[in-house]
DNA sequence: TCAAAAGTGTTTTATGTACACCCATGG
DNA sequence: CCATGGGTGTACATAAAACACTTTTGA
């Protein structure tokens, strides 16, 4: 039995892909390899199979494209304007990943000819991909503000400096330190190293891993960790 | 210029449709009249059209089945299990809707069957459609602890000790009435009425009118409207 | 020895929470 | 006149914000 006389429709996944360096935060992009419009910036995406569900679609391009698999990867939205794409009408769903920087292999990045680009300074990419960023990185707000989301785009040991610049760039505003810190190790959520980042300062900053069960447990728990 | 070689797939529309009357916070479903399944409760859906934007999809869905347009709609999340709909692969884009009942037509009903249920005592549905209203409601929870949107859920004119068993609903759980009011009122998006309703006792409350223009621009503004 | 980043406390303010009584009215 | 729901205020606890100096150490 199926349904008649209902029009199917091509869907797409796209994937806004966020990386975090320790320094930067960038969102890796690709220059488009099928025409037409090929070679103009675009997000990673791909067609939905026969039998595939979303999120392995998303699991799968995304890792088609940084080797890399257990990545945060969350839906974001659904974009069906009917005219989104020229070439043919396609409903994308949107997904956003997170992700440490280092642990991407850069050897595929030349079938893509991905790059990562700072976050202001991506340029201009095809369709809504530009509209999507744009909501992505609101929902990363929203999100990381209220839950400790942000933990996914660092290495297992990271400082405090290191997170603290992280927020400072998904907010794009300075933030007090101290009181910074003071929030960040009330949580609980931190396990201190012994061992020191020098990579920075003479004096080293300590590395601090991540307690997973604590941050499993208050993930949901609506903390704040942005001023304001 | 077209794609080539990828499947389509047909794309639906589920609306889960919150409403309250003044006293129940309530999910409008249908008895579903399509072949197979019939018979079952289901939510309200439909496919998208050949050219036809989600948005535009989920407004003719929600209108067809209540009369109502400019009613809250916001997406919640889509839906790509290859096997959720036994009949024909079929992926769903869900949307939320919240309205006042009172407003709602109850005409149309016939044509679908549809009913008003409690919340509580919403019944088995079709396919995924109870997981969707769960995660609908959390979505509501969420929405609502930081931004005014129960609003839409009440006519222009209300009662303070409605909205509060509106929350309280909503949270399913009893909120202090002086904490509540303090904060509600504080905000400054109730404009005071000079006239009371009194169906609900003798004395009789206040209306209220929600000021449009703050309760716009407070929307984003991280309010805390749920105590704990 | 000094430049540069890491780390540390206290005070003030705002926000949230707990809590109980009087008010107005129609029946 | 009283039962019912509507409305009000205060004290306390907790959380956020503002704010500046000392520490470490490699060059």
């Amino acid at each position: 039995m199926k349904y008649l006389n209902q029009k199917p429709h091509l869907i797409a996944v796209d994937c806004i892909i966020f990386g975090y360096d320790g320094e930067d935060l960038k969102l890796l992009i690709i220059k488009r390899p099928i025409q037409p419009v090929s070679d103009q910036w675009s997000l990673m995406g791909g067609f939905v199979g026969e039998s595939e569900d979303l999120n392995d679609a998303a699991k799968r391009i995304l890792s088609s494209l940084t080797g890399l698999h257990d990545v945060y990867l969350e839906q974001l939205h659904a974009y069906g304007d009917p005219n989104r794409d020229p070439i043919e009408r396609t409903i994308s769903i949107a997904y956003f990943a997170l992700i440490d920087i280092k642990k991407y292999s850069k050897q595929i990045n030349n079938l893509y000819h991905a790059e990562w680009f700072k976050l202001k300074e991506v340029p201009e990419l095809i369709f809504d991909h530009n509209r999507m960023v744009k909501a992505a990185l609101d929902k990363i707000r929203y999100q990381a503000a209220l839950h400790p989301i942000l933990f996914e785009l660092l290495p297992k040991k990271f400082t405090i400096p290191q997170l603290q610049a992280l927020y400072e760039q998904v907010y794009d505003s300075p933030i007090d330190n101290r009181n910074f810190i003071r929030k960040i190790t009330s949580s609980g959520m931190l396990i201190k190293q012994n061992e020191k980042d020098k990579s920075n300062s003479k004096r080293g900053a300590f590395y601090f891993k991540l307690d997973k069960l604590k941050h499993r447990s208050q993930f949901q728990s609506f903390l704040n960790f942005i001023p304001k």
